[in-house]
DNA sequence: CAATACCCTAGTGTTATGCTATGATATGCC
DNA sequence: GGCATATCATAGCATAACACTAGGGTATTG
């Protein structure tokens, strides 16, 4: 029951994103250094967020990544699902696809499951990049 | 973020003996039968579920597995933190032995994983045993 | 044109997964 | 007692995912 470091690396790296948001592009270099992660690993793990279209980037001397869309339209889920595919506790009750239960009708175990995912899926989806900014803010201000 | 097939499969198994509970000892072979299962795997599965004091055996002739106490006092929690470990969606927010994070004070992120974590217990802790034979009933009804 | 930084792919050691296989031990029944 | 039926315990093993590392290519700035 356990994320892999993809999930977990990548949203460090989305809300480092989001608390430099508006100072144009920001080097991955910086990024793991502040978050302590590989850079080389963490630009694996940004390509994944790029294609996702969560982040855009600008090539070159002065270049970087940068959030896509204002902090607060990125949800933590949407960053998780871009590293760690769908949401699924199991196989068979996968966001997407959910795959072929020949006994999905009479199987009442999978409720366990759909209840178990929606209630991930729910805690992801209702924190944006933004709360947490505004967190890390008043964490601060003691 | 998926459970590993040891939880899915075993609590399939304990739905199982719940299902059948209160008429005595029911051998491995029989439930892997009726779950679909490989008994042979099943069994490192189960031993792992006596250890934890939630099934008890019978050895030899007639002998088999049962539940250790009544379905109603079963959490399906219990079950998966019996054979999945503690919960623990990243390592440093795991409900044993949340393992050093030395940036756990400041670290922002990590809210995150706790509102998952307890989210997920939430869901698994407030469903037993018997709430599972009970919806069988009344899916069966139709 | 050189420094910077993104971009892409390949390789690699380690670990977990999902089993299979084999043998030992205990119990019930004839 | 002896045989069938179980649980019990451990070893092995192919596959895949994980968590990186490495190294080269491409675009942009000054």
């Amino acid at each position: 029951m356990r994320l892999s470091t993809k999930g977990h690396y990548g949203l460090k790296a989305m809300f480092d994103l989001a608390q430099n948001h508006g100072s144009g592009p920001i080097s991955l270099r910086i990024v793991a250094q502040r978050q302590n992660l590989s850079d080389n690993y963490l630009e694996q793990l940004i390509a994944m967020l790029r294609k996702a279209g969560l982040v855009k980037s600008m090539r070159g001397a002065k270049g970087g990544y940068f959030l896509a869309r204002d902090p607060a339209e990125i949800r933590v889920g949407d960053v998780i699902r871009a590293l760690e595919g769908p949401i699924a506790p199991v196989h068979c009750v996968s966001e997407k696809n959910p795959g072929n239960c020949n006994e999905a009708d009479n199987c009442i175990t999978r409720t366990v499951w759909v209840r178990v995912r929606d209630s991930i899926a729910h805690v992801l989806d209702s924190i944006t990049l933004a709360d947490l900014c505004r967190q890390a803010e008043e964490a601060n201000k003691d």
